[in-house]
RNA sequence: GGCGGCAUGGCCAAGUGGUAAGGCAGAGGCCUGCAAAGCCUUUAUCCCCGGUUCGAAUCCGGGUGCCGCCUCCA
C-alpha cells in the first residue's frame, strides 16, 4: 500500500522491512484523565491500519505504550490526594473501558513506562558514553541536541531557528536551551527511582525509545501518533534512538490529524472539550467510530453533534440495506433463472475494486466508504424491482455484497453487528436522545394497527400525525408496523 | 517571527493531469389506502490572478482567507 510518510512529506510505497512482518509502534496515552475524541480518533486510525495490514496477510506486531509517570499525572495525584501510580492505574482502566466500547483491538504489547526504568537508564548511559548526553550537578540528564546532526529532520525545523524560541527555565542548568531532559532529578513528594545520577524519573521522550527497542527490532516499520507529537516528542525520540544505535529509528512516520471544534483546536481552556463518554452518552460507540472513519485520517476533523447525527443516518442506511438483503435471502427459497445484468455486475465489481484501491492509497477510508454505498445502492435497486428481486442474479449479488461488507467491516470495525440488533440499539439511542417515550409509541402504534385493520384510515393517519409530532416515523411493512425516530 | 497544512455544490466530504465519488438536506417521479423506507432523475467551470501542458480541482508562481506546530497535548 501507499502510506504518507511524515519524514519525507509524501506518500511512499510501504514495504515491510522484514518480509511478511510489520512492527508498528504508536504512542499511547498519558494516563491522567479520561480520553477525549482526539484520543478516540488516533486509536481508531491505528486500529484500522493494523487491521488493514493484517487483512493483507501481514503479521503485525503492534506496540502501544502507556505513560504512567509524568508531570500531569503527579499534578493530578496531588489534586486527588492519591499516589501517582493510583491515578495512572485508574485512567488506564478507564482507557480500556472506552476503547473496548469503540471496538479497538488490544495492542500486542502494551508496555508501561514505570516498568521499563532499567531499559531507560541503559539508553541514558549509552548516550552519555557517546557524548550525546550529560548529567548536571543537580542530577538531571540532558540530551545534547547539537550533537545530533539530523535534529529537525522529521518536523522540518532548523536548529538555529528553534533556538530563539527555547528558554532555559529557572533552576535548569542545561548547556543549551534546546537540550531536553532524559532524566529528571526527584523533587520532594514525587515518585522516583534510583539511578547513577541520583533518584529521579525518566523524561517523557525516553520511554518510547527504550521500549520500542526492547520489543521490536529497529528500525521500526511504522511509528505513529497524533500530529502534535511530531515536535518535539517524535523529533526527540529520533534523536535519542538514532544517536544511541547509530541507525535509523523508524522507516515510516504516520500521524493522524486533529479533531477540532468549529474549526478550532479542542482544548480545555476554550471549553470546547468532549470526552469519549460525553459522546457515548448520546450516540452509539459504533456511530462515533463510523464518524471518525468518514474522513481521511490526515485531515483535520471538525466535530459537532450535527455531523455525528449525519453519520448516524448514513450508518443506519447501510444497516437497513443489510437487514433488507438478509431478509430477502431468508424469505425466498425459489429464484428465477435470470442472471445479474451485465452492467450491474460490472458496477459491483467496480465498487469492490474501488474499495480496495482506496484503502491501498494511504488508508483512504472516506473514499472506500463511497464504494460501500455504491454496493448498498445496487442492493436497493435489485430489491426495488419486482422481477429482479426474485432472480438468481439478485440472490448472488446480495450474497456477494453481504460477504463484501463482512470483509470490509472487519477492517473498519463497524457494520459487524447483526443488523436488526444494531438498528434496535440505534433507535433506542435516538429515542433517548430526543426524549421519545418508547412505551407510549408502542401503545399508539397498536391503536393504529387496529384502526388500519378496520380500514379506519382517518384515525390511523391521525395517530400517525400524533406520532410524527413526537418525532416518530411509522413504517408499514409486510411484516407489520415499525417505528423509528425521525 | 519560523515551519507546516487546508480552501471542492445548501451542509459534510473523496479525488493518483484527461474531463468532478459518496453521505446529509432539497425538488420531481415510481412504489404505497396515504405515508415512511427504498429506487430513479435532478443541483459544481473545484477561493482569486497568472503560468506550464494538447489537456489542471490536481503541477508551478503570486495573492486572499482559515487552521495547526514552534510550551504539556492524540
Amino acid at each position: 500500500m501507499r502510506l504518507y510518510n511524515t519524514l519525507v512529506r509524501k506518500k511512499e510505497e510501504f514495504t515491510p522491512l522484514r518480509p511478511g512482518k510489520v512492527y508498528l509502534y504508536a504512542c499511547g496515552i498519558t494516563a491522567y484523565d479520561l480520553c477525549h475524541i482526539g484520543h478516540a480518533r488516533s486509536a481508531v486510525v491505528f486500529d484500522v491500519l493494523v487491521r488493514y495490514l493484517r487483512s493483507q496477510g501481514l503479521e503485525v506486531t503492534f506496540i502501544r505504550n502507556f505513560t504512567d509517570v509524568d508531570d500531569k499525572i503527579i499534578r493530578r495525584a496531588n489534586e486527588l490526594g492519591l499516589e501517582s501510580s493510583e491515578v495512572a492505574e485508574k485512567y488506564i482502566r478507564e482507557f480500556y473501558v472506552d476503547m473496548d466500547r469503540l471496538n479497538i483491538l488490544r495492542a500486542d504489547i502494551e508496555p508501561k513506562c514505570t516498568e521499563h526504568i532499567p531499559e531507560m537508564l541503559e539508553v541514558t548511559k549509552d548516550l552519555i558514553d557517546k557524548g550525546h548526553a550529560y548529567a548536571t550537578l543537580d542530577g538531571d540528564v540532558y540530551f545534547r541536541v547539537r550533537s545530533f546532526k539530523d535534529y529537525g529532520k522529521l518536523s522540518g525545523r532548523d536548529i538555529d531557528e528553534l533556538r530563539s524560541g527555547a528558554r532555559i527555565q529557572p533552576g535548569e542548568t542545561k548547556e543549551d536551551p534546546l537540550d531536553f531532559a532524559l532524566w529528571k532529578s526527584a523533587k520532594p513528594g514525587e515518585p522516583s527511582w534510583e539511578s547513577p545520577w541520583g533518584p529521579g524519573r525518566p523524561g517523557w521522550h525516553l520511554e518510547c525509545s527504550a521500549m520500542s527497542a526492547k520489543y521490536a527490532p529497529l528500525p521500526l516499520d511504522i511509528h505513529g501518533g497524533g500530529q502534535d507529537l511530531v515536535f518535539p516528542h517524535h523529533e526527540n525520540e529520533i534523536a535519542q534512538s538514532e544517536a544511541a544505535t547509530d541507525g535509523p529509528f523508524a522507516n515510516f512516520w504516520v500521524h493522524n490529524g486533529f479533531v477540532q471544534i468549529n474549526a478550532e483546536k479542542m482544548s480545555k481552556s476554550l471549553g470546547n472539550f468532549f470526552t469519549i463518554r460525553d459522546i457515548l452518552a448520546k450516540f452509539t460507540a459504533e456511530t462515533l467510530r463510523y464518524f471518525l472513519l468518514s474522513m481521511h485520517y490526515r485531515s483535520p476533523l471538525d466535530f459537532s453533534f450535527e455531523a455525528l447525527e449525519e453519520a448516524e443516518k448514513a450508518q443506519r442506511r447501510v444497516y437497513q440495506a443489510m437487514a433488507q438483503m438478509k431478509n430477502e435471502l431468508a424469505v425466498r427459497s425459489k429464484w428465477s433463472g435470470t442472471a445479474l445484468d451485465e452492467d450491474m455486475a460490472k458496477e459491483l465489481a467496480e465498487a469492490e475494486k474501488g474499495f480496495a484501491a482506496a484503502m491501498e492509497d494511504d488508508l483512504n477510508t472516506a473514499g472506500a466508504l463511497g464504494h460501500l454505498f455504491s454496493a448498498v445502492r445496487l442492493a436497493g435497486r435489485l430489491a426495488d424491482d419486482k422481477a429482479l428481486r426474485k432472480s438468481q442474479g439478485a440472490k448472488e449479488a446480495w450474497t456477494r455484497i453481504l460477504d463484501d461488507i463482512k470483509e470490509w467491516s472487519a477492517v473498519f470495525g463497524v457494520f459487524e453487528r447483526e443488523p436488526a440488533e444494531f438498528l434496535a440499539e440505534l433507535r433506542d439511542t435516538r429515542a433517548a436522545r430526543k426524549g421519545v417515550d418508547g412505551g407510549k409509541v408502542e401503545a399508539l402504534l397498536a391503536d393504529r394497527v387496529a384502526a388500519r385493520k378496520d380500514k379506519d384510515f382517518a384515525r390511523a393517519d391521525a395517530i400517525r400525525d400524533e406520532l410524527a409530532a413526537m418525532n416518530v416515523e411509522v413504517k408499514d411493512t409486510p411484516q407489520g408496523a415499525e417505528w423509528d425516530v425521525a
